[in-house]
RNA sequence: GCGCCUGUAGCUCAGCUGGAUAGAGCAUCGGCCUUCUAAGCCGAGGGUCAGGGGUUCGAGUCCCUUCAGGCGCGCCA
């Protein structure tokens, strides 16, 4: 609760009797300006209190009235069943503006004394296959959200799980040694390993004896046979180095690389113990965990020629990472279309015994389609992200050059502009909501997107340029008292919250969203009025300051989701 | 067949855990650059909140049901 609730939660505790408790949760932030800054419905009170919510609100507002309000409240007013509070101008830009200025780069972050120890799983491409636009959304996703668990006093361990491991691996072999070559290999690995494995998919449409010779070069794999284990290693090395150059444009990294592979040792301990608990149990040759009573179906840990599968690894991972992190939490940023495997996963480590199972979360979103058709890395029809970001560039280039052709490094712009168009793109809607790539849609730079807010900020930063005094905290009397003025004041003083909400509701979109509305705010005010040359000096100084706070807020926000900051553009 | 997700303006999406007159962007139409960056700002039109029941002071929001689309349900990850 902020400082501007408590005012209120305060004032109508003492006049009505409710205790804060009961009044703090239903103060709302009113849906127009003209109706306050905080409201109270008094709809609940109305049969305890034996009186229409319209004549409580009256009442209690006549109460407030004769008691004389206190400076940081404005006025009151009773509007049908709602009581609605005008702040204090003066009191709510000097409070916000004072707290931005003093915390530049850090307003709404908390500190905690024990912090949460996160344990933050996102991105984990698979080995040998070009990551695609679809593959973009854990990584943004996950991204964001352990740089807002930062700012909300998180500690966080992050952790690419990559697929590096499986029956894909007999697959690649099986195609590698059947139609690869390693000359062709060595200009464009991931590109030639992509190939192989398309063709692979194609081809055993009608060879049903390939899915055969895979399986069994994985199970070779698992034993250790030199040859697999070559190729494998082989495929994995070209891969990493590929994903950490683009991990390097995105601005991402982690703590650890622990792949599928890494697991590889602690895989019986884990089927042994399943199979002394009688948790699991031999089904056609295979072993199984039947969660059909827990309405969760049944699962296979071990396929009938003895080898691993993602669940057994999965099972294997998450032990040892509680093992290492006595974690207080452990987020899965993976795709919906896996809720079920993580619900049987979290089934399995509970019935272990693992009382820790119910600190794991799955943070599912929605899946990436092209076309008429899901993508598909097996049928070949994927978008490579390296190729949007490419479009992307090329597009910011042209623009800048039209828009703004004296800038200089013009390069450096378009590469920041192309890749914030991407990024929001991804981050500006709900995660759980399936989405259709559009070339159209992601190469848009108008209306609510990256470069919108990219603008919205270098506006911001050339006026500070300008400015060549000091920035001083102090918001002057009688300042920032406009519509526009106070609207933006008003905005910033959300972000707190807004943080508090996107951590909680693991949704980063939610400061996407707040930022959109932040950066429309500015502009309206930046539109209307002057603000180096203002009315008067005091003006000038505040609306300065409340330049600063926005582009500093601003700034903030981008930065939490990846979303590079350009100078000028 | 069973389970999960989604359904709000022509398109893409919000809607703050049940509250005030359902909001944005894109697209369409019309305005605003001799003044701090027009990638901007202002205005207009556009809605059976998929359909039907229910719960209550109040439902886009909760419950039931029907429909539509997507995803998942044993040796892929």
């Amino acid at each position: 609760m902020d400082v501007f609730h408590q005012v209120v939660v305060d004032q109508l505790a003492e006049i009505s009797g409710k205790s804060p408790e009961t009044i703090a949760p239903l103060i709302e932030i009113p849906p127009q300006a003209n109706k306050g800054d905080r409201a109270v419905p008094c709809f609940q009170w109305a049969k305890e209190e034996k009186a229409s919510p319209k004549v409580l609100a009256s009442r209690w507002h006549k109460m407030l009235q004769s008691q004389g309000l206190p400076p940081e409240i404005e006025k009151v007013e009773a509007v049908g069943g709602y009581l609605n509070f005008f702040l204090n101008h003066h009191f709510v830009a000097s409070h916000v503006l004072g707290e931005i200025r003093s915390h530049p780069g850090s307003y709404g972050y908390i500190q905690l004394e024990n912090p949460t120890n996160t344990v933050l799983e996102f991105s984990s491409p698979n080995i040998a296959k070009p990551f695609s636009i679809g593959h973009l959304r854990t990584t943004n996703i996950g991204a964001a959200l352990g740089r807002i668990f930062e700012a909300r006093g998180h500690r966080v361990t992050r952790i690419n799980h990559l697929g590096d491991w499986g029956t894909q691996f007999g697959k690649l072999i099986s195609a590698y040694r059947r139609w690869g070559n390693a000359e062709l290999l060595k200009d464009h690995p991931i590109h030639q390993l992509y190939k192989l494995y398309v063709r692979w998919h194609e081809e055993e449409i009608s060879d049903p004896t390939l899915i055969e010779d895979a399986r069994e070069w994985f199970s070779r794999l698992e034993d250790g046979d030199e040859e697999a284990k070559e190729l494998w290693e082989w495929f994995r090395e070209v891969t990493i180095r590929e994903l950490k150059t683009l991990y390097t444009t995105l601005d991402v990294d982690f703590d650890h690389y622990w792949g599928e592979s890494f697991y590889t040792g602690q895989l019986l301990s884990v089927l042994q113990e399943l199979e002394e608990k009688k948790i699991s149990k031999k089904s056609d040759d295979a072993t199984i965990v039947d969660l059909e009573e827990e309405g969760l179906a049944k699962c296979v840990v071990r396929k009938s020629d003895e080898s691993s599968l993602y669940m057994t690894r999965d099972l294997a991972a998450a032990i040892y990472r509680q093992d290492q992190f006595n974690f207080d939490e452990m987020i899965y940023v993976v795709g919906a279309p896996q809720r079920l495997h993580f619900q049987q996963l979290f089934k399995i480590l509970e019935k272990m015994g693992h009382a820790w199972a119910k600190k794991c979360e799955h943070v599912a979103f929605g899946h990436m389609s092209f076309g008429d058709e899901a993508m598909s890395t097996r049928k070949g029809n994927i978008v490579f992200l390296s190729d949007v970001l490419d479009e992307a560039v090329a597009l910011a280039q042209k623009i800048v050059e039209e828009k703004n052709p004296t800038l200089e490094d013009k390069e450096t712009v378009a590469k920041k502009v192309g890749l914030g168009a991407i990024l929001f793109a991804d981050l500006s809607s709900k995660r759980i909501k399936d989405v259709r790539f559009s070339w159209d849609e992601i190469l848009t730079f108008d209306g609510e997107t990256g470069p919108y807010l990219q603008y919205s900020l270098v506006r911001a930063k050339s006026i500070l340029r300008r400015y060549d005094k000091p920035i001083e905290p102090e918001v002057p009397e009688g300042t920032l008292q406009k519509k526009e003025e106070a609207a933006l004041v008003r905005f910033l003083s959300r972000f707190p919250s807004v943080l508090a909400k996107a951590e909680e509701a693991r949704e980063p979109f939610l400061v996407a969203q707040y930022l959109v509305g932040l950066a429309k705010t500015f502009n309206k005010f930046y539109t209307v009025h002057r603000i180096l040359d203002a009315p008067t000096e005091e003006d000038t100084r505040a609306r300065v300051l409340l330049v600063f706070a926005y582009a500093d807020v601003l700034d903030t926000g981008l930065r939490l989701l990846g979303i590079p900051r350009p100078e000028q553009m």
